[in-house]
DNA sequence: GGTAATTGTTTTAAGCTTAAAATAAATTCG
DNA sequence: CGAATTTATTTTAAGCTTAAAACAATTACC
């Protein structure tokens, strides 16, 4: 009779405290929190020193990274965000002369997005001081802090990726 | 002569190779990364299950832990979003019955917004699940994983504010 | 070769977001 | 007390963002 006493509590315990997540939730708000700050600080000097603004920051440092442009389909993907959104960006940033759109040689839908020489060179430019700014925030960690963080967000970008592509309905 | 080639050789590393912050860049692509896809599915969730956007709920998530609301000013701070920005997204939560507004009597330029019965009770019904979905996000950390994480953003956190406030122009 | 499915992009409608200007009430201080 | 400053909020104009629908070209495959 009492000697079932353990694995009765056992049980109890798993009824009573069904696992709290709220130690998850505090983690999931500071890393908000920690992006927010930094994004925030980074799109104000964006504007003030460049007059440019964050996504087109962002799209034109993706451009940088290849010789000769890439479909909008393919910043789509690597910048994680929406066709549509693309399409009004580029659109602004064609107008502003940064980048151009060309008809892909090989698929007449797509559009093979590509720098200009002044957007490359803009781009740049800011990116050298961006380079600095970013450094600054991360400034008060350590090379080791940097090191364990870049693997522990490592960690949690891959178990998102594999909690999002778990839920397919 | 030739024992000063220490001090000569630092000096040419300290010119030559002035600091590059390439590491910098990748953990702050890294930390954005994880955030996007996080907010993404999370955004995505709330509005397949419950029909509501990111930026609602987590207003409501802040009048939630509060018993009888707050001005729009503490909202603003809280949450890290400008006055203008709120002002519409509380006017569609006083539409949807979520939230209401109060003149403060203290203080006749303040509102103080809080939470409907309802809309509190809807709340804690999303909030729930909430919690079990971002538990699911960073489900592959360890225990360990998620104390190393949450002391290295703490550390960003500080280290982007001190940079922010250093600005001051 | 011709339909069907897929892929690439744009459009649309709605909402989010910001900075800057405007408005209004409270506070400071001469 | 009353003008000047500060604080709380809203308005405005512009841009960002998304999901869903529409459109257009390509690929699959019978």
């Amino acid at each position: 009779m009492d000697d079932q006493a353990i694995p009765l509590d056992a049980e109890t315990k798993a009824v009573e405290m069904p696992e709290d997540h709220r130690e998850e939730l505090r983690l999931w708000l500071r890393l908000l929190t920690c992006t927010t700050l930094i994004e925030g600080d980074v799109r104000r000097r964006l504007r003030e020193r460049f007059d440019v603004t964050l996504p087109r920051f962002d799209l034109m440092a993706q451009l940088d990274k290849v010789p000769d442009g890439m479909t909008l389909s393919d910043l789509s993907k690597r910048m994680m965000v929406s066709n549509g959104n693309l399409t009004g960006l580029v659109d602004r940033l064609v107008a502003s002369g940064h980048v151009v759109r060309t008809v892909s040689p090989t698929d007449r839908r797509a559009t093979v997005i590509s720098l200009t020489d002044s957007g490359r060179a803009e781009f740049r430019t800011m990116a050298a001081e961006h380079e600095f700014w970013i450094a600054d925030l991360f400034g008060d960690l350590t090379a080791r802090d940097r090191g364990d963080l870049m693997r522990l967000l490592g960690k949690t970008k891959l178990s998102a990726r594999r909690a999002i592509k778990g839920e397919a309905q």
